[in-house]
DNA sequence: GTCTATACCACGATAGAC
DNA sequence: GTCTATCGTGGTATAGAC
C-alpha cells in the first residue's frame, strides 16, 4: 500500500514538475534533468514512469487537460438558454453571445501567472505532438460545437463552412494574443496587457460575431 | 577577389539551408550537422561566418525579411487612397479595406509550398528569439500603422487602444490559420484549406471591420 | 582569409548494480 | 523501485591545413 501510494506520489510530483517547465521553457528547452531536480526525483525515474521525455509530455498534458474541461461556465449559459422556451429575442441572443466571449476570453486570457495549464495548452497549437488530437476532443471541439449551435439558432440556412469560419473567430483573436503577447506589447509600446485592455477586445469581437449575424447591438455594446 | 566571391557564396549556401530547415522543423529540431551537410559546408563553416546556431538563425530571419518587405503592394494601395484629393465616400474606404485584407490574405495564406519564408516568419510568433525585433520592425509593425491610418481616417476621434485592438483583427485571423491548420482540418474533417475557404475568411474579416467602423458594406461583400 | 578536422561538454536514453 | 555508469547525438570551440 505505501509502496503505490508512493508511486503515485512519484508520478504526480513528476507531472506537476514537468507541466510548469514545460509551460515555461517548450518542451525542447526543457531537459529531463531539470524536471527530474524540479521533482526531487531521480533521472532515471522519469523513464520508468512513463517511458521517456516524449511520453511524460503527453501525459502532463492530458493532467493538463482534466482540470481544464471542468470549467464549462460556457455549457450552462447556452444551456439555460436553450432551455427557455420561451420566445427568443434578437438582443437576448446577442446579449448571449457576449457572456460566452466574455466567459472564454476570462477562462484563457485572465493574467493567472501561476497556473501553467493554459499556457501549456496553448504551446501545444505550435508544436502539435501526439496529445493534439485529445487536447482537440477534450476542450475544443466541445467549444467550437457550442459556438456553431448558436450561429444555428439565428441562421439554420448557413452553409457549414460559413458557420465554422464564424465559430472560430473568438478561438482565433485568444491564441493570438495569447501567443503574440510580446509582438503586441512592443507595437503597443506598454509592458504588459490587463484586464481592462481584453474587456475592450472582448467587446469588439462580440460586436464583430453579432452584427455578422444581422443581430441588434445591446445598448452595453454601444 | 575569387576568395570574396566564394566567402558571399558559402553564406547564402548557408542562409539559404538553414532557412528551409529551420521553416521545416524549427529552431530546435534543426541540427547545425544537417544544415552544414545540406548547404554542403563544413560543421566549423557555420560558426566561422555566422558566430553558432543562434546567429545564423538571426541572420536567416533578415535573409528572409528582406525578402518579404519587397511585397509592399498593400502600401501602394493605401498611397494611391490616399492621394486622391477627390471627397472619400464611406463605400470607397470600405472597398479599399476589403482589398487590403486580400492582399494580406493572399501575401501570407496562399499555399506556396515551396518558398519557406512565410513559414519561417511565423514560427517565430511562438518561439520568440533575438530576431523578434527586426521582423516587428520590418515587416508588421509598416501593416499595423497602414490598418491603423485607415481607421483614423473615418473616426479620428477614437482611442488609441481601440484602433490597436481594430488594426489587430487581420492579423490575429492570419496568424490563427497559419498557425493553427492542422487542428482547423480535424475539426472540419478535412485535409487541407484551399483558396475558396479563405476567399471566404477574407470576406467575413472584411465585413467585421467594415461594420466596426460603421461604414455601408459594399454589394460583393453582401 | 577561408575551410577542415577534431576535441569538448550537455542532453536523452538505457543497462545493470543495489 | 532507485540509483549510477555509459552510450550516441548535438552545439560549440579551436588548432591547423590550404
Amino acid at each position: 500500500m505505501g509502496a503505490s501510494a508512493d508511486k503515485e506520489q512519484t508520478r504526480y510530483e513528476l507531472l506537476e514538475a514537468a507541466g510548469q517547465l514545460f509551460a515555461e521553457h517548450g518542451y525542447d528547452g526543457t531537459s529531463t534533468r531539470a524536471i527530474a531536480e524540479k521533482a526531487q526525483v531521480n533521472l532515471g525515474g522519469i523513464h520508468y514512469h512513463f517511458g521517456g521525455k516524449e511520453q511524460l509530455y503527453v501525459e502532463t498534458f492530458r493532467h493538463a487537460c482534466r482540470d481544464e474541461q471542468d470549467s464549462s461556465e460556457q455549457e450552462g449559459l447556452l444551456a439555460d438558454f436553450l432551455a427557455k422556451t420561451t420566445t427568443r429575442r434578437p438582443v437576448d441572443i446577442a446579449k448571449l453571445i457576449h457572456k460566452m466571449v466574455s466567459v472564454d476570453f476570462r477562462d484563457f486570457l485572465e493574467p493567472n501567472d501561476e497556473d501553467w495549464r493554459v499556457r501549456l495548452l496553448m504551446r501545444e497549437l505550435y508544436q502539435p505532438s501526439s496529445a493534439m488530437s485529445e487536447l482537440i476532443q477534450q476542450v475544443f471541439k466541445p467549444k467550437h460545437t457550442r459556438w456553431m449551435q448558436v450561429y444555428r439558432i439565428v441562421k439554420p440556412e448557413a452553409s457549414e463552412e460559413t458557420i465554422h469560419q464564424w465559430a472560430f473567430l473568438v478561438g482565433s483573436t485568444i491564441v493570438f494574443y495569447l501567443s503574440s503577447t510580446p509582438w503586441v506589447c512592443q507595437l503597443l509600446g506598454r509592458e504588459s496587457l490587463d484586464a481592462p485592455f481584453f474587456d475592450n477586445v472582448t467587446a469588439m469581437i462580440s460586436r464583430c460575431l453579432i452584427q455578422l449575424l444581422d443581430l441588434p447591438l445591446p445598448k452595453e455594446l454601444r
